[in-house]
DNA sequence: TATTGTTATACTCTATAACTATA
DNA sequence: TATAGTTATAGAGTATAACAATA
């Protein structure tokens, strides 16, 4: 008996190949759980508004609003949205950009590096545990070798801002 | 310049070890966001309401509500609202347990593993195309390795249910 | 015309706390 | 007392579409 009601097919990946996908998934959302917990704890941000500021705080300082929503959020009113909680909390600034009138650049501000520096450690420290301890420093290197690829080769998709309009 | 406003203190991790950290996130975070733009498509089903049901329908049909939970949502009123949802669109049903009659037995029906079945290889296809296509056989067969043991590593850290009651 | 961003709105989802029932 | 699950409720977040302004 194989214990499973589910047929992927004649043509499915190997079930081992599944096996990793199925691994990455469960183990990133036990990841992204726990360091949504202590952020919260740590400061009532969320980690959609935590990238955001590492984001903003790990270039030099400054996005605009469509480059943050490329790599952050998923649709431009969301980042909005979140942006707007993120001004009123005195951490970024928004204004014009000389560039393009059209374009809202986004400033991280004194205060959101300051809160930035400050989650970091409990941040990394999350990750450390749950993440690096059972790993060697190879297998690290494989897998930031591993997904960097993949990474890349995801972005290389058309972007979300492609899809296409809803017909008619 | 290094064109980075963090400074992530003397003891971090190396920052290769952050990279990885970093591309892991954003890669699972593009993928699940495809995954659930296919899902939605194709379904009308979140990638949570999937995870429920692909769960059941990857063991032998039933599991208990706590089960579920630990699973696939972090918290019982959640899944709760989500089984509902289920249970009235006839994927699954729900009934008492004979073991404890506390618990909730959740089946998943004829329906909800047709609908499985019918959804995968559209799943399988999006996975494969971002995630399987940019890597060797060898480099997925180490991806699985890694984090399957940091999976099984997570998994036995104490369980949210743990989680100590708000001080007070 | 296409793109950037905001707004209004409706909806989905989640968590908290209170509650019921069983162990 | 502790655990399994549900319910009520309130809040956060998201997406869609319509809109204004600039390219």
């Amino acid at each position: 008996m194989s214990g499973s009601l589910v047929d992927p097919g004649i043509d499915s990946p190997e079930p081992e190949q599944l096996a990793a996908y199925f691994a990455l998934t469960e183990a990133v959302s036990l990841l992204q759980h726990q360091v949504e917990l202590q952020l919260r704890a740590d400061s009532g941000l969320s980690s959609v508004q935590f990238g955001i500021l590492t984001r903003l705080a790990g270039g030099d300082g400054q996005l605009t609003m469509t480059q943050l929503a490329d790599g952050v959020v998923y649709s431009r009113s969301g980042l909005t949205y979140q942006a707007g909680l993120l001004e009123k909390a005195g951490l970024i600034t928004r204004g014009p950009s000389v560039d393009d009138e059209r374009s809202t650049v986004v400033t991280i501000t004194g205060k959101g590096v300051a809160l930035v520096n400050r989650l970091l450690p409990g941040h990394i420290e999350v990750v450390r545990r749950l993440l690096f301890e059972p790993l060697s420093d190879r297998d690290l290197r494989r897998l930031g070798d591993i997904m960097s690829r993949v990474r890349d080769h995801m972005r290389r998709q058309p972007p979300r801002s492609a899809t296409p309009r809803k017909r008619r």
